[in-house]
DNA sequence: CAATGAACACTATGTTCATTC
DNA sequence: GAATGAACATAGTGTTCATTG
């Protein structure tokens, strides 16, 4: 479950999402799409767009390394509503995992942040700050 | 020449070096194996290792673009060093397109601070600054 | 038709092999 | 043997197609 931890110039887009996904399943948000449109809009500002293959690759991911546990539910009213949808839950090793995975991430983001103000002051000058 | 500007998550590799090279180039550095080298020991404390290949098929996709022009050139002493080496120098219309070029990428450049930075305060709480 | 998932295609990038003086 | 370049392989990610109730 490290590969997407494997050093090289920026994070990786996978490792980015499993992190958000994580954090979300954790609060008892919803299902896929509702993951997707979520992190659509918090990122809008930053012209990043992901695609729900993204999102759902992630989570099969998670499923298959045990760190969550899919649940299968309606998403309205029974005997109405047929549409299926997959609620995700953290196991106990999850939460742990989850835990270890964030505070790892944390030096990761630390790093491509220093990568890309030393890029800053390398082409724009040193940053000015009050 | 701007496929390496579409929008996604975070900047491309191929366009962070780009700028490097474009930026080493005018300021008389040498060679493609020198550019490596000194790129290597600047990113070394940020864990980032870009390999010859990237950096030649940036130097040639320059080329192609006719940002840069290639002088062929011995790398030592004539008649003692045979080592053949070329030398890279902005086109004017290389020095134009640099200056374009380095514009839109502080634009990128803002923007993936932007998305890191969100992340961080996502997961780790609000940035703290005196 | 919405949600999910799989298949497929393409791009980015790294590793290995080749050449040349 | 160092510098360059090409070929090849793999990883990462996006687009399209399929399924299901």
């Amino acid at each position: 479950m490290e590969s997407e931890l494997k050093r090289g110039f920026l994070v990786r887009q996978r490792a980015f999402l499993k992190l958000y996904l994580l954090k979300m399943i954790e609060a008892n948000k919803r299902y896929g799409t509702q993951f997707l449109d979520d992190l659509r809009t918090e990122f809008k500002p930053y012209g990043y767009h992901p695609t729900h293959s993204e999102i759902y690759k992630t989570l099969h991911e998670l499923t298959r390394e045990g760190w969550v546990r899919r649940e299968k539910k309606l998403l309205g009213e029974p005997g109405v509503d047929f549409q299926e949808i997959i609620i995700y839950h953290l196991t106990d090793k999850g939460k742990q995992e989850y835990e270890l995975y964030r505070k790892q991430m944390k030096v990761e983001f630390d790093r491509c942040l220093g990568l890309l103000n030393q890029a800053m002051s390398d082409h724009y000058g040193p940053i000015k700050r009050k």
